[in-house]
Parts: C-alpha cells; sequence; structure tokens
RNA sequence: GGCGCCGUACCCAAGUGGUAAGGGAGCAGUCUGCAAAACUGCGAUGCAGCGGUUCGAACCCGCUCGGCGCCUCCA
C-alpha cells in the first residue's frame, strides 16, 4: 500500500486515487526564459520516478506537466535580446526536453502551454467574478482572498500573521495585499490577448488552474511541485480552483525539497546554480554515465529533505555505480560454471520486496537503493560460486527491471565505463587494447611476467584497468 | 513578526517509540605470479546540547545552540 506524505495533511497518508487503477497528476514545470539548472532537474526527476513507480505498481498515470510561456521574465529576456517572446520559449522549452532526456526524464502525458489555453483561463476568471470572489480595477482582475475562507490551509498560515510581515505592495487599489492577480492588463508592445476586461495575459497562478482542471478535471489526484511554489502560488491555485468550482481541486499535494549549494538555497538570485547542461559540459564521462550518476545522486537521498551539490556528490554516485556494472559485467559474461539456483530467487524476492516496502513508504528512494545494494551483495556472493548463463541472465533482469523505476541501470555494459576516470584509453581503440590485452596473456602464459607487468603498467598509465579471470583470459575497463 | 525545514560515524544517507539500514572512503585478511574485482572482518555504548514523558526515545514534549527556507519571481 503506497502512503505519500501530503502537504494538505502534514502527514503520509494512504494513497488511493479517485478511479481505481487510474492516477491524474499534475505537476508546475517551468517558466521557459532560460535553461534548466539542477534543482529544476530534481523536481523533475522526482515527479518522474513517482509517475514510474504508480505505473509499477499497476496505475494508468494520465500525468501533465505545464510550460509557462507567457510571463514577465519571458518579456524582459525577449525585449533584451530583440527577439519575440516565442522564439524564447520555443528554444528553451526544446533545451528543456534536450536536458530532461539526457537525464532520463519521460515526457509528460501532456505538456500544456499556458499561450495555447487562453479561453480556459479567461473562462475560469469569468466564473471567479461571477461569484464575487474576483474584482476588476480597469484592465486588471485581482482573486480577494478575503472572500475564500480556507486561504492558507495548504501554508499553514493565517492572513493576519502574513500581513505582518508582508512586504508592501505597491499597488494600493488593491482590496487587501493579499489580493493576486487574475487578469493583467497589458502594456503596449507587451503580448495581449483579447479579454472582456481589455487586451491583457493571464496572471501566474491562474493558468495552472486552468490547465488542470481542462486536462484532469474539476478533482484530480496528485498535485506536485517544489517546495517554494508552496506559497503563493500552490495556496493561490487552491482558492481560485475551489473557488470557481465549488469541488475539491487536488488530493494529494506533494512538494519536493530544494538542491543546496554549501547549505544554501540554490538559486537564479544567488547566482549559485549549476545549469543541468553545464553539468554534462563539464563532467567527464560521457552523457549517458553521467545522466546516470546526476539520477543516482538526485535519487539517494530522500525527494522532501534538502541535497547538497558537490563535485564529491557526483564522484561518489559514480562509485556506486560502477560496484553495480562491474557486477553486470561478469553477469553477462559468456562463459561459467551451470550450478542452477543456489538461493539466488530468494535474494530476488528479498529484494523485490525491500523495493516495494521503500516506495511504498512516502517514496524512499534511498532506501529502495540499499536494497538493490543488498542484492548486489548476494549477487556477488552467489556468482563466486558459480551461476548458470541463465540464472546470471534472470538477475540481470531483475537489476534492470526494479532499476527502470528509478531510471538506473538501463545501460548496457560496453556503455558504462566503470573505471576510474572518464578518459581512460583514450586515443585507444577497443581492438588495440584487445591487442595488448591478449600480448599480456601471451607473456603470462609463458610466464614472463616482466613483459606482462610491463603491459598492464602501460595501460594502467592510460587509465585502463585490467583484471585477470581464472580461465586465464582478462576482462578490462577504460 | 508568522509559518516551516535541517543537524545521525571521515563523507553521503535511511530510520519518526522497542533498542542505530545501506553506500563511499579507510584499515586488516582471503583470493591472485602481481593486480583488479569480489568476499570476510573492523568502524557511532550513541543520533547538535540540556531537561521532561515512558518499562523503553535518534524518534514524543519543552528549552537552547547551529544552519537554512517561505511570507516577493523562484523547482
Amino acid at each position: 500500500m503506497l502512503k505519500l506524505y501530503n502537504t494538505l495533511s502534514g502527514r503520509k497518508e494512504p494513497f488511493e486515487p479517485l478511479t481505481p487503477k487510474l492516477v491524474k497528476m499534475y505537476v508546475c514545470g517551468v517558466t521557459v526564459y532560460d535553461y534548466c539548472h539542477l534543482g529544476h532537474a530534481r523536481s523533475a526527476l522526482v515527479f518522474d520516478v513517482i509517475r514510474r513507480y504508480l505505473e509499477y505498481a499497476g496505475y494508468r498515470v494520465e500525468f501533465v506537466k505545464n510550460f509557462t510561456d507567457v510571463d514577465d521574465k519571458i518579456i524582459k529576456r525577449a525585449n533584451e535580446q530583440g527577439v519575440s517572446c516565442e522564439t524564447i520559449t520555443t528554444k528553451f522549452i526544446q533545451a528543456y526536453h534536450d536536458d530532461m532526456g539526457k537525464l532520463g526524464v519521460r515526457p509528460a502525458s501532456i505538456e500544456p502551454k499556458a499561450t495555447e489555453h487562453m479561453a480556459e483561463i479567461i473562462r475560469l476568471t469569468e466564473r471567479l467574478m461571477e461569484k464575487g470572489l474576483a474584482y476588476r480595477i480597469d484592465g486588471d482582475v485581482y482573486f480577494e482572498v478575503a472572500k475564500y475562507p480556507a486561504y492558507g490551509r495548504l501554508s499553514k498560515r493565517r492572513l493576519d500573521d502574513m500581513q505582518a510581515g508582508a512586504r508592501v505592495d505597491v499597488d494600493e487599489r488593491k482590496r487587501s495585499p493579499m489580493d493576486f492577480a487574475l487578469w493583467k492588463s497589458s502594456k503596449p508592445g507587451e503580448p495581449a490577448w483579447d479579454s472582456p476586461w481589455g487586451p491583457g495575459r493571464p496572471g501566474w497562478h491562474i493558468e495552472c488552474s486552468a490547465m488542470s482542471i481542462r486536462h484532469l478535471g474539476d478533482t484530480f489526484d496528485i498535485h506536485g511541485g517544489g517546495m517554494d511554489l508552496i506559497f503563493p502560488h500552490h495556496e493561490n491555485e487552491i482558492a481560485q480552483s475551489c473557488g470557481a468550482t465549488g469541488q475539491e481541486f487536488a488530493r494529494y499535494w506533494i512538494h519536493n525539497g530544494f538542491v543546496q549549494i554549501n547549505q544554501e538555497k540554490m538559486s537564479k538570485s544567488l547566482g549559485n546554480f549549476f545549469t543541468i547542461r553545464e553539468i554534462f559540459e563539464k563532467s567527464e564521462w560521457p552523457a549517458p554515465e553521467t545522466g546516470e550518476m546526476l539520477r543516482y545522486f538526485l535519487l539517494a537521498t530522500h525527494y522532501r529533505g534538502p541535497l547538497d551539490f558537490s563535485d564529491q556528490s557526483l564522484a561518489e554516485a559514480k562509485n556506486a555505480l560502477n560496484g553495480f556494472y562491474d557486477l553486470f559485467a561478469r553477469l553477462d559474461e559468456p562463459a561459467g560454471s551451470s550450478s542452477g539456483d543456489p538461493g539466488l530467487g530468494q535474494a530476488m524476492e528479498r529484494c523485490q520486496a525491500g523495493f516495494q516496502a521503500a516506495m511504498d513508504d512516502d517514496v524512499n528512494t534511498p532506501m529502495a537503493i540499499a536494497a538493490l545494494q543488498g542484492l548486489r551483495g548476494d549477487a556477488n556472493k552467489l556468482l563466486e560460486a558459480g551461476l548458470s548463463l541463465d540464472v546470471r541472465m534472470r538477475v540481470r533482469q531483475a537489476f534492470r527491471g526494479l532499476g527502470a523505476v528509478l531510471g538506473l541501470f538501463q545501460l548496457n555494459t560496453w556503455q558504462f565505463s566503470a573505471g576510474l576516470s572518464g578518459h581512460g584509453g583514450r586515443g585507444l581503440t577497443d581492438e588495440e587494447i584487445d591487442a595488448k590485452v591478449r600480448a599480456r596473456n601471451d607473456a603470462r602464459r609463458r610466464k614472463d611476467f616482466k613483459a606482462s607487468d610491463e603491459i598492464r603498467r602501460e595501460l594502467a598509465a592510460l587509465g585502463i584497468i585490467i583484471e585477470d579471470k581464472p580461465d586465464g583470459t582478462s576482462r578490462w575497463k577504460r
């Protein structure tokens, strides 16, 4: 039974979707005016894994993740560069897909854009006006927070408390400083859509309400995003949506913790961020491995906790993955004794049970990884005793199957260099290395250890590690 | 001022009432011509500190210390 921590209640709750075997899930995506950083990656990855696990558990998942493609920052960026907003948003939506693709984050079922839902946004705003929950000032429309008594339920804030410390909002026309824009009139030169209140564009929060209701219905199961969205974004979404429909909005609210640098939140304003592509560019490893290292690193901490990023954290992820891929390499080797199944079946069941228990407990990926580490140890032990090809393939398949939920262990052995640096054996083809290794083994057969050690040294200097097998042949890795 | 999060071994990190998972690094050993990998063993009498509740607390309550987040765009 899957349990999820619901921000709304502040505790873990058994997860039961509205419709059996179907989960409707909406996650706030990004505003597309710049490249994504690691914080965006974490959020995307967390919900990617939740989605994968729900599917693993037998649910069909309707997963909606939006792009905010109309926004002040986009307009600013477009003006700076003297191009249209669409030029900016198209570019960064593409970049988003490229970056997330490298991380193995699957595209959502539906990825709606705000600009393509103006009719829904306007209609929703009209409904709020009709119900007296919103008011108009010239060409702007505001949601009146005081008219929605449950305001603050998600973020556990009271209006009074907030007003005390809220920075002064310059717009004195608003009835309350906490009232927020549903529709903003546009200045000349800004993107604008016709509306009953004149040409303008939507406020930030309304788009998510409009798009989630449009694609998932008034009430749906999961709504997610980063912790920083709890207030005001999600609080406002709830007010708007429930206010307009009179129905419950999202039932489970899930929020991921921040990526930090030296204990501080990674953010644009602090300038302490790493973009995803920057990490890939700087990595000494090929993209598929770097992607898996990042995934491992990001999933080795529970999704709600803070996560400190450093060079060392990636190196540790790499080391941990080496252990798995070293095992996979040995599982893939054609030779081997053919003793049957001396307990691996049980080990695999134990791993799967542990994995599921961990994931069921609020998507505890670190614990799930520990279960996989357990199977790695068991498999290594039994491999020493000798396993049949068939059993070895089943073990590899088990890792592939459970790993797929986390997006790990999908690479083939030859795609993952389990060496110590990313540039092992640079300049040498596999065939050239094979030839040298063969020459070394010839020397070993002649007991010419001076010559064989010389070759080992030569290759080691290039970052190539040779491992001798009991049968006199050797495997090597870059 | 309000709301909230984090503080577990050298490093990363689970555990939220029943007596400290897992990984990495390190050390020792087995195996090996030598290595590597693998395996085995070692490693917090204690979970920021101090009180309290309890038969029993890293986990609950209170206070203190240290770090951070949100209340303004933010994953």
